[in-house]
DNA sequence: TATAATTTTGTTATGATATAACAACTAAAA
DNA sequence: TTTTAGTTGTTATATCATAACAAAATTATA
């Protein structure tokens, strides 16, 4: 698995968006899961945002397109979202963000630039491996893992500070 | 640096307590720091918690002794601690915890066991070093690092669910 | 198809976490 | 001692998340 590809990289995000809710689509039915007109919408939106959105940021986007604008409605559809591996939670930044791969268990690991909040999900098997290794050896039973790396990104470094993307 | 004990083995937690705050005073004189009443005792406070202690919760304490109690007092104090390194936040938990290795730079790295939520800093020098390579390889200049692994600790996997220590 | 069971959504209220803005005070420096 | 920088007090508000229960829609069963 291998989804480095940087926000900033130049593709048609349309693309990924597609891919995402047809993927989303076949893991539903999979599992006997119901993506809704307001899951799948979220899912979108997410989507259609390169850097994570905040629960009410995507709670206004669905209020005007005549959703229900009250709280519940956003977080049932992360719960959802979340639950059935379509996107991840970065809990440094309280946001959410599509995943690309939702297809393929993994470990959710982020790179988050402080300059223009965008995210990167990498995937590092290595990592993975010793944490679990490490856990087991003090015998701690390893669940979910929270890997949220801060900095700068090679964009914004090369850019003067406050100038984000 | 080795700091893995759990906080279920038997210890004079008070020696803990006294440690970290002369360690604190000793850190905070040698940089020009003021740990003043408020700063100081916040710690105390967190350090008596052996878990994670949210803000409002140390700011209930606080308010019991005469301090302040309007929330800026409490996030004063736990910006001002968490600047000079003497504790750490929980990202997934929102909660604080007194750093017992303050004096030595590092990453703070948690095991947090979901039924007793009790939290093991540890510590792992292949993963750091790990990461930055990961990172550095991407262009990324990487600054802070959130590992918070979740699952259940050797007690309660040993225990009936729903005891927690 | 009718009915029951299950899941999803609507709605109101509240809880939990965190910061903005500005005034008052206090300690340190000049 | 005046200035300066740092700290604390105070009020208000922003932001993130869940509880509880009613209504509607979907699915399963009779
Ligand atoms: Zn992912
Ligand atoms: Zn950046
Ligand atoms: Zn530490
Ligand atoms: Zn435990």
């Amino acid at each position: 698995m291998k989804h480095e590809d940087s926000p900033h990289t130049h593709h048609n995000h349309n693309d990924c968006i597609d891919t995402a809710l047809d993927t989303a689509e076949i893991l539903c039915a999979q599992q006997g899961q119901r993506l809704t007109k307001v899951r799948r919408r979220a899912l979108e939106l997410i989507w259609e945002s390169h850097r994570p959105l905040g629960a009410y940021q995507l709670l206004a986007k669905l209020a005007e397109e005549g959703f229900n604008s009250a709280p519940p409605t956003v977080y049932r559809a992360l719960d959802f979202l979340l639950g059935a591996g379509l996107i991840h939670k970065v809990e440094s930044m309280n946001a959410y963000l599509g995943c690309a791969h939702a297809d393929k268990a993994h470990k959710g690991y982020f790179l988050i630039c402080d300059e223009c909040h965008n995210v990167m999900e990498f995937d590092y098997q290595d990592i993975h491996a010793a944490l679990i290794e490490k856990a087991t050896h003090q015998g701690f039973e390893l669940r979910a893992e929270t890997i949220e790396l801060t900095g700068l990104c090679a964009k914004c470094k090369a850019k003067p500070a406050g100038a984000s993307a």
